[in-house]
DNA sequence: TCATTTCAGATTGTCAACAATCTTTGTCGA
DNA sequence: TCGACAAAGATTGTTGACAATCTGAAATGA
């Protein structure tokens, strides 16, 4: 054990990441039950503390909150997660919309030397991060599009599909490879927005497209083994 | 005083209204502060309720959290005022796109209904009543258009929209009338999803247009008198 | 007179104990 | 044996008190 652990104090921040962590990468199954009490004692901090991220986590769509019953993981029905997407779309082929004719030259490099990461990720084999910047690049679309507002409505809608990927993702299906993302920088550098447009709603139906409506695999693993610090 | 008052508890959600009532009916200004113990003084509740109430305020884009000093109501600027008409234009152009092919009988009678209501209170003179029937028209689109998601956000957006007219509206111009609301039910009625769109296109820049931005007055009360129960 | 420091007051952040509520288990009777 | 009821245990909801932090004013010295 590290003595250290005690020392420095959590972050509310932090839990709340560490929490997502987990239920993005399939460790802890949706439908899993989050006592407050566990978690404050995995992360010994106060009851308080804990609740307060877990209304966070329940704001975004990762969690449920019953009244007197607890906290769970959420379950996500198809139809919320087509839902997610039909949300997504709206929004994104605006923001890629918005960028054909805003957009300037550091930002066209940001965007390439993302999807370069990204490429980097998914040949080296390491899934985690590579779903983490697929995530990423989708955010960065909406940083550069100069909408706070709309960057933040997408942030939630993230961490939803993260959740409903881990749900209903098919095993054998890697997340969208880099290519697609490619393919939407190539056509906000050309500028053209309706080709832009046209490849981001192929590219987000591509993965709605993607979801299994039979599995419903449930991993229900020690907690503390997962979140443990 | 009421006896009675002490007597049924209030509700979170009850005491989340009465402050973004105050706020929405400019009762209370842009960058007042909002002292905790005073409002759990008010509802008589405890801080800990408060804290949460004033949580969700400041996700909802109505107030502002500043750790260590407290919660502010907001003081949109023009370009977050412009970003959230923005937003709201990618959403509900969406949304009535969507309608014009999904919209029923029925659902078609409840906007009719709904634009007859704000006719009455809009020639009877009821302000306040008049922008709350002027938003929960928005709504009553995105509950029909079968979105759950974009209807939530679209929730958010609507408050922050009471918000922005609050502080930016000129005095003599009243919340959008009916009329451009019934024509958009119009447009919807006759399955014109491009009309339909362009008419809520319009409409939304019409009041973004009736923005004033040299406006910025702060109209401070005292909140007992505004929020007394 | 002005800038800096110090200190008191006020306000928010955190916590641990108590109350209310729900779930489970055990018991009784038909 | 099965269902209903009751008590016990566990879990969430709420509260008041304490600690940490910030603001503003008074005091000090150049």
């Amino acid at each position: 054990m590290d003595a250290e652990a005690a020392k420095r104090p959590v972050t509310d921040q932090e839990i709340y990441e560490k929490i997502w962590d987990a239920i993005a990468e399939r460790q802890i199954g949706p439908g899993t039950r989050l006592k407050e009490e566990q978690l404050s004692d995995i992360f010994s901090v106060s009851r308080a503390r804990v609740r307060q991220v877990l209304q966070n986590l329940a704001r975004d769509g990762l969690i449920t909150l019953v009244p007197n019953r607890g906290a769970f993981v959420a379950k996500p029905s198809i139809e919320e997660a087509r839902d997610v997407f039909f949300a997504r779309r709206t929004i994104e082929e605006r923001l890629v919309e918005r960028l054909c004719s805003t957009i300037g030259a550091e930002g066209i490099e940001r965007l390439r030397s993302h999807v370069d990461d990204e490429r980097r990720a998914h040949s080296g084999g390491e899934v985690a991060t590579a779903i983490r910047l697929s995530g990423a690049f989708h955010l960065l679309i909406a940083e550069l599009a100069q909408s706070q507002i709309l960057a933040g409505l997408l942030r939630d809608l993230i961490s939803r599909t993260s959740l409903i990927m881990a749900m209903y993702q098919q095993k054998e299906v890697l997340s969208c490879g880099p290519d697609e993302h490619a393919a939407i920088v190539d056509s906000i550098t050309a500028r053209d927005a309706k080709k832009a447009l046209a490849v981001m709603h192929h590219h987000l139906a591509h993965i709605e497209n993607q979801l299994d409506l039979e599995s419903e695999r449930v991993v229900a693993r020690d907690l503390e083994d997962i979140l443990g610090l």
